[in-house]
DNA sequence: GCCAACGTTGGC
DNA sequence: GCCAACGTTGGC
């Protein structure tokens, strides 16, 4: 069974949750990526209406702001061809791209839930993400992990 | 800005 | 294939 359910990092400074809601289509392409082990849940375990805890990373308020999904396959990333692209790869080729993204479509912004909060749930221990030392940008989370944060930490900000 | 933790690179 | 050096992440 494919896996449901991940929680994406994103710097707010280079791609917001608000910024991707204010998109036309509400999407961006989750480029960037330079990392095997991410980039191999896109491309070999993600697919199309997997769910997503949308997460700002290195900020005065680190946490979960919003909700959104997987909204295409993983296709080639289209930065890793640009040179003038801080994400250029020089060993990449388009006959075999080495990166690869997904299409992420944000769905509701939520009332911040900082490190704080999460790691106050025993329910959440386990959450990849809470663990000491990771830097994963992109991680699993269980159904259960999932469940209970829909159920008891969001609070959905109506627009 | 600091620093712990982890990933990648490259000499051997 | 090992592993030291280096680079990056990301919370604080």
């Amino acid at each position: 069974m494919a896996q449901r359910f991940w929680l994406m990092k994103s710097e707010p400074t280079e791609c917001s949750f608000e910024s991707v809601m204010q998109m036309p289509d509400r999407t961006v392409p989750w480029f960037g990526i330079r990392n095997y082990q991410a980039r191999n849940f896109m491309r070999d375990v993600m697919a199309i209406g997997d769910q997503v805890l949308f997460y700002h990373s290195s900020c005065p308020m680190p946490g979960i702001v919003g909700l959104a999904h997987v909204c295409s396959e993983a296709k080639p990333d289209e930065t890793q061809f640009d040179p003038k692209s801080i994400y250029f790869d020089p060993k990449s080729t388009r006959s075999n791209p080495r990166w690869v993204c997904v299409d992420v479509m944000a769905d509701q912004a939520i009332d911040l839930i900082d490190l704080a909060t999460l790691r106050a749930q025993p329910v959440l221990s386990g959450m990849r993400v809470l663990q000491k030392g990771n830097r994963l940008s992109i991680t699993p989370v269980t159904p259960e992990e999932f469940a209970y944060i829909v159920t008891n930490l969001v609070k959905r900000i109506e627009r």
